[in-house]
DNA sequence: CATATCGATAGCTTATCTGCATCGTAATGA
DNA sequence: TCATTACGATGCAGATAAGCTATCGATATG
C-alpha cells in the first residue's frame, strides 16, 4: 500500500471511471489499472465492481475510502505544517520567464506552487531572456527561466539547465498542408505558408538564423505574432509555424512534425543570483520548477528531455 | 512521501540512531539513510539533528511525528478492517513444515501472520516431507512447506517452488576447525569432526548420498541430533555440520562456508491440496509465506534464491 | 452486426531502491 | 597525541518496480 495508490483509488472512486481518473491523475490508463490491482492484491480484496456503466465500490472499497481520504489529508497536512514551519506562511517569489514558457511550464509551476503555498505572493515578469537577466541582476527578480543559447550569463548568475527541447513544425489538425510524416526538412518548411513570431522573441532569432544558414527564404504569411495568437492562427489553418515542443501540451487542435536533419533545439535553464542566498519560498519554487520540468519531459516523449545537469 | 519512509522516520525517531533503526527495519544502514534524506528533500526540511550522541528530532521532525504515526496507524487499520471483512476475524490455518523450516522461515511466517490476524487459529505440524504430504492428503493440513527432491507429489497436490537453497558447512565462530575461505570441498568436510542429523531428517538422506557418491566416509562425532541441538553443539565447537543456509539467519555464533564443486541444494516448496478451494485465511497465509520467502532470499544473499516459478 | 467504450494484458524502457564497499568526521581510550 | 571506534553519507552495480505504447477481450450501442 502506498499513498499514490490510495490517491488513485480515491480518484477512481469519485469518478467511477478508470480512464477518466487516469487522465485527471496525468497517468496512462494501464498504469492506473495496475496501481489499483496492485492495491487490491496487497489488501487481498477487490475494491471495485467493474461494470461498463462505471466502476462502483465494493464493500471493501467502501471500508477503505474514508481511511484513504484521511491518510491523504494527513499527508497534505504534513506538507502544510512543515511549509508553515519553514516560513512559507508568508513570503514572495518573483519569477521571470520567456513568453513561450509562460503559457506552458510556468502555468503549471505557478498553479502547483500556489496550491501548495497559497499565502506566498507570486510575481511574474514576462520578457525575453536578455531583459530577464537584467532584472535578475537588478534584484527585481528572484528566479528567471531563460532559454540559454549563449551561456554568457554564467558569470553573474548560477544557471542550471533544466530541459533540452526540440523545435517542431506545427500545423492545423483539420487542414494540414502536408501529409503526416515522421520528420520534415527545413527547405520544405520554407516552402509552406508560415507564421513567425515577433522579432522580440529569442526564438525568432534562432529560426531566422537556421533559414539563413541553409540559404532559404521562408514564405512568411504573417509576422509579428505573440505566442498565443500565433497558435490560434495555426489552429485555423492560416499557416505553419516553428515552435518549441512544449507548447503542444494540452493543445489537441495542433499536429506537429519534427524537423529532419540537424534538429533545432533550445535549452531551458533556471537562473538565479549567484551571491544571494535564496529565501525558503524561493528554494521551494526552485524545487517545484525542477519537478514540473521533469514531469513535462516525461510527458512530452522524445521531443524533450531533461538536461543532463539537473540541480 | 511514502509509508515506508514514514515508518523508517518513526523508527529512527524512537531509537535516535540510524544504524540500530536500520537493523530493526531489516534494512541496510545506507538504505535507511537514503530513505530519510529522500523524505527530507521531499518535505524540504531537515528532520533530525545528526549528532554522534544520537539523532534527535528537529522542530520539523516533531511536527511530522504525530501525523506520521497516525498515517501508519491508519494503514494498519485498513488492513485490519479489510481482513475482518474478508472473514479473517476467525478461522484456522493448519500448516505443516519440516523441522529445519520451523526454526527459520516458519517462525517468521507465523509471527507475521499472527500479528496481522490474531484471531486466526494456527496449527503447526512438524514432520518430514513424506509425512506432511500424507497429512495433507488426509485433510489434516491446509498447507505444507516441504523440501522437494522428488516432485512425485505433483499429481495429488499443487506444489509451488519457493526457494532454492544451498547446503553450507557451519562451524563455531570461536574455534573454526578450518581457516576462513570461500568454499570447502566435500572430502575436506569428510575429514572434519562432524555432527549429523537424526536419520529421520530428509537432509540426512541428501548428505549421506553425497558422501557415498564421492566414496567418502565422514568422521561423525555425534549422530541423531535434532536441528536446534545440533546448532548448539556446533556453536560450542564440537564439530562442523552441513545445514541449509537458511538456519544461519540470526545466528551470529556460527560461521559458514559454501560447499565447493557441485553445490548441494534443496528446493523449498509449498504444497496444497489440488482439489479444495482455499479459505480466505489459508489464501492470506500463502501470500505471507511467499512474501516471507522472498524477504529471506533477499537477506541471505547468494546462498539462497527465489525459485523461478513463484506464484 | 459493426462500432465504440472500457478495463486488462504484453513487452519494453526507464527510474528507483537496495545492498556492498568505502569514506569522512567526531568522540573515546591508550 | 594518536590510533580506534561509532555513525551517517556517498559511489557504484544489480535488482525491482512503475511507467508508457500497443493490443486484446468483453460489453453496450447504433
Amino acid at each position: 500500500m502506498n499513498l499514490e495508490q490510495l490517491g488513485s483509488f480515491v480518484e477512481v472512486a469519485s469518478l467511477g471511471n478508470f480512464t477518466r481518473a487516469a487522465d485527471k491523475l496525468h497517468l496512462a490508463q494501464p498504469s492506473l489499472s495496475r496501481q489499483i490491482s496492485a492495491l487490491e492484491l496487497d489488501l487481498g480484496a477487490e475494491l471495485f465492481h467493474r461494470a461498463r456503466s462505471g466502476s462502483t465500490l465494493t464493500t471493501a472499497g467502501e471500508a477503505l475510502l474514508p481511511l484513504a481520504r484521511r491518510m491523504l489529508a494527513d499527508a497534505a497536512s504534513v506538507r502544510h505544517e512543515l511549509a508553515e514551519l519553514a516560513g512559507l506562511g508568508r513570503g514572495r517569489v518573483r519569477l521571470g520567464a520567456t513568453p513561450t514558457l509562460c503559457i506552458s511550464l510556468v502555468a503549471e509551476v505557478l498553479s502547483a506552487f500556489h496550491a501548495a503555498h497559497p499565502a506566498i505572493e507570486l510575481h511574474l515578469s514576462e520578457q525575453g531572456s536578455r531583459l530577464l537577466l537584467d532584472e535578475l541582476a537588478a534584484g527585481e527578480l528572484d528566479l528567471a527561466l531563460i532559454t540559454t543559447s549563449d551561456a554568457a550569463a554564467a558569470e553573474r548568475f548560477t544557471v542550471t539547465p533544466l530541459l533540452v527541447e526540440e523545435l517542431v513544425v506545427i500545423s492545423s489538425i483539420a487542414s494540414p498542408p502536408v501529409t503526416p510524416r515522421a520528420t520534415i526538412a527545413l527547405d520544405e518548411v520554407a516552402a509552406l505558408p508560415q507564421i513567425v513570431f515577433s522579432s522580440t522573441y529569442d526564438l525568432r532569432r534562432t529560426t531566422d538564423a537556421a533559414f539563413r544558414a541553409a540559404g532559404l527564404t521562408p514564405d512568411v504569411v504573417l509576422e509579428g505574432a505573440e505566442m498565443d495568437a500565433l497558435l490560434r492562427f495555426v489552429e485555423r489553418g492560416l499557416g505553419v509555424a516553428i515552435v518549441p515542443a512544449m507548447v503542444l501540451i494540452d493543445r489537441p487542435g495542433l499536429r506537429s512534425v519534427r524537423l529532419g536533419g540537424p534538429a533545432l533545439t533550445r535549452t531551458i535553464s533556471l537562473a538565479r543570483p549567484a551571491d544571494v542566498a535564496p529565501t525558503a519560498a524561493v528554494e521551494v519554487m526552485q524545487h517545484t520548477i525542477a519537478a514540473t520540468a521533469t514531469a513535462f519531459a516525461a510527458r512530452a516523449g522524445t521531443s524533450m528531455r531533461r538536461a543532463s545537469i539537473v540541480r
